[in-house]
DNA sequence: ATAAAAATCATCATAAATAGGGATTTTTTT
DNA sequence: AAAAAAATCCCTATTTATGATGATTTTTAT
């Protein structure tokens, strides 16, 4: 069994140390390592190769416009856990994959984290006929309006789809979707012109 | 010498004979075609392997928000040549590549012709440095501020960029960018992921 | 038959991009 | 040294796109 490497981070060596504590009595995880800051991750070399972050949310700027993956510029692919204290805004806790709180057992724990890589195998959904097709038109170059005009379906009807979209892949830019169709044969280069 | 075939687009069957005549008789250059109106263009296949157009601007609906090239649906490398009887709003003639009129000379419409020949070869313009990164950066997905920041330029700056690189390619959208990035070799698919 | 998934349409507010101008300062080339 | 090209910055107005939510109708699968 390959065990899941973890980063945590998180300022108080006291919460640092038993969360570490826990994991190394948890199978199939390893504390890879710990930082108290967001700036300390991104400089360490660790902070590339982990399957899992924990940090705690105090941490990031709550007012900044990007995401919390943003933030953090961690893959859409790794799962980020919300290590929390008390009482946090519930649209930066909804941006996380899972959330463990200081009151957690150590068997809680460990089942939010097994979950977790569950839930992420499933995440690999398929997109539908309709959002292939849409997702085609984005890579052409379409605009929201020309999808909905050349699909017969209404500007919001797109824009639905869009999001869905980008909900399964995880691309949110219009070239990484025209990469995404690009390499899952959805389109050729000679269809994309304008 | 490879004859440039031209497709005139003139109401007037006096004009579209006297200039049809004047072009027989100049070397390089073969009237492929003449039409009355813009559609009698579009719904005929000749239009499609032309390498070069004439059209009176009367004809044009001049109120239109799309350019010139765009409502007659005509290829970026192309040249639009405006035939001019009298005085026309100067927003609509800049559209054009050259504007002969119905005083020209045979020798002033060859000499216009050819240089147009000539701007052309040299609208191929190469892409500068700075022009090739901002490229690189859209087509990673990134937005215009994220791009500023991260060339510590201000955000005009890479507005100015981008207008220049569409003008330059002929190329609007981000998903063409992208694309056109991937296969200049400017940037690989693993350097896209967001 | 019923639950789940997919497709459809909608609103409000905000963010980002485009179109179409102009303008100045550096660099490069001739 | 002058001209041309590249890079920089700014503006206004308009169009597009996104984020956050909510909802209804079809399809499809169990």
């Amino acid at each position: 069994m390959i065990e899941k490497k973890i980063i945590i981070i998180e300022p108080g060596l006291i919460v640092q140390e038993g969360l570490r504590s826990i994991l190394s009595s948890t199978n199939g995880f390893v504390v890879r390592h710990c930082f108290s800051t967001i700036e300390q991750m991104r400089l360490h070399p660790y902070a590339n190769d982990a399957d899992l972050f924990i940090i705690n949310p105090t941490l990031l700027d709550l007012h900044h416009h990007n995401s919390v993956r943003q933030q953090l510029g961690i893959k859409n692919e790794i799962p980020i856990v919300a290590l929390i204290y008390s009482f946090i805004d519930h649209n930066i806790v909804q941006q996380f994959d899972a959330e463990i709180t200081i009151h957690d057992s150590a068997v809680q724990i460990a089942n939010k984290l097994v979950a977790l890589k569950r839930d992420n195998k499933n995440e690999n959904e398929e997109l539908s006929e309709r959002e292939k097709e849409i997702l085609i038109a984005v890579a052409k170059g379409m605009s929201n309006k020309e999808i909905a005009d050349s699909h017969f379906i209404s500007i919001h009807t797109v824009i639905t789809h869009r999001k869905n979209i980008v909900k399964k892949t995880g691309i949110k830019s219009v070239s990484g979707l025209t990469a995404y169709a690009l390499v899952n044969n959805l389109i050729s280069f000679e269809e994309i012109d304008n």
